[in-house]
DNA sequence: CAGGGAGGTTAGCGGTCGTTAACCTGAAGG
DNA sequence: CCTTCAGGTTAACGACCGCTAACCTCCCTG
């Protein structure tokens, strides 16, 4: 038997180079014998792997809502007993630690969700919603004279803003990773702060 | 000679219900039937108004990037000689007007521009670029002391923030137009402080 | 009242795409 | 050594899609 190490790597590696593809061209801008190409094999050849090309894109779409949320419980948790400003921090970090290290899975998440089946969107949509409401409790309760729909258009805008992070050039035309990551952070600060703001 | 009003009644019909379609299932996910449909004649006659399907995504992204640059050079000449903080404020206003009103363009805009024809990308590139840097330029005056690197960061991510209108929800849950615009404008306002901030 | 153009229609062509079918191969296991 | 099976291959099918061709029908105009 193959081991399993094996066996996902070239799982994993289709998928990354689905939605590398995806990203840059859309869903149904790209073939599979596309898809196949960027890692060896031939169309039909992926197969063997996914039932479908459909269900490529569900398995992306599921597997970061899934990791955002997933990583955003764990940081609450870990921060148990901290001030909400620390656990609000670690939020904002994780995504953007996401938003530039999965650049083409941060542009799927929020553009080819329609093409999903009814099932799955349902999925994605739920886990989505779990993320938004986590961040919505814990802005509130750094901020707890924000209204409730205020703070979760805040918590879109602000996801809108660190998304923003294919537009800003390709890697190694930024200032740095670092310097990113940090003007990133408290642009989002001060756009929460302004919007519980005096 | 039908008046120039009514001709142009039917093409902008067609391309706002074409940029509808783009912007929910993306350009290669609609055929010119549904564009035909939508607009009451069946796929073909489309043809007697554009030459193409790309035709029409290209003519409404031209528009848009076309659209917001002339208003954000308007607003500027318009504020000539006042502070630099109204002339910020001013284009903020007018792109939150945009992203509001709009919402399919400012989803189209940044989406689907890999699909069109270089000649036409290259265009709306340069347009783009063109408004990316009226805005560096005004927030420099606001803020003299924020790099131009950083500074173009901060107007990509602020875009983004921006342009997050399509996830608050259908027009109607949202808290209303006036509440929604002056919270992104705050939000806004408050990222920029915080990319220039101490 | 001819006639011509604007703006439709339906039929159909050619190409592409997702998927299936049928076949091959190399390595592991009894 | 034979079998099995994971993981490929190429050929081909059926559906769909963008676009063209051919035709029709008002309505405006000289």
């Amino acid at each position: 038997m193959a081991t399993r190490t094996d066996a996902s790597t070239r799982r994993e590696q289709i998928l990354k180079e689905a939605a590398r593809l995806f990203a840059e061209r859309g869903f149904h801008g790209v073939g599979v014998d596309e898809i196949g190409a960027a890692v060896g094999i031939s169309g039909p050849g992926l197969y063997r792997h996914f039932p479908g090309k459909d269900a490529m894109l569900a398995e992306l779409l599921v597997g970061i809502s899934g990791q955002l949320l997933t990583g955003a419980r764990r940081r609450r948790e870990e921060a148990d007993g901290a001030p909400a400003e620390s656990v609000l921090d670690s939020l904002i970090e994780g995504h953007i630690d996401f938003a530039i290290d999965d650049r083409p899975l941060i542009t799927l998440h929020d553009r080819e969700l329609d093409r999903l089946r009814d099932s799955d969107r349902k999925l994605v949509r739920q886990l989505q919603r779990q993320y938004v409401e986590l961040w919505v409790e814990v802005l509130r309760a750094v901020y707890p004279g924000l209204a409730e729909p205020a703070a979760r258009s805040a918590v879109h805008s602000v996801f809108g803003l660190l998304n923003s992070t294919p537009h800003l050039g390709r890697p190694g035309s930024l200032p740095g990773r670092t310097a990113t990551a940090e003007l990133l952070h408290r642009m989002a600060r001060g756009a929460f702060g302004a919007a519980a703001g005096a």
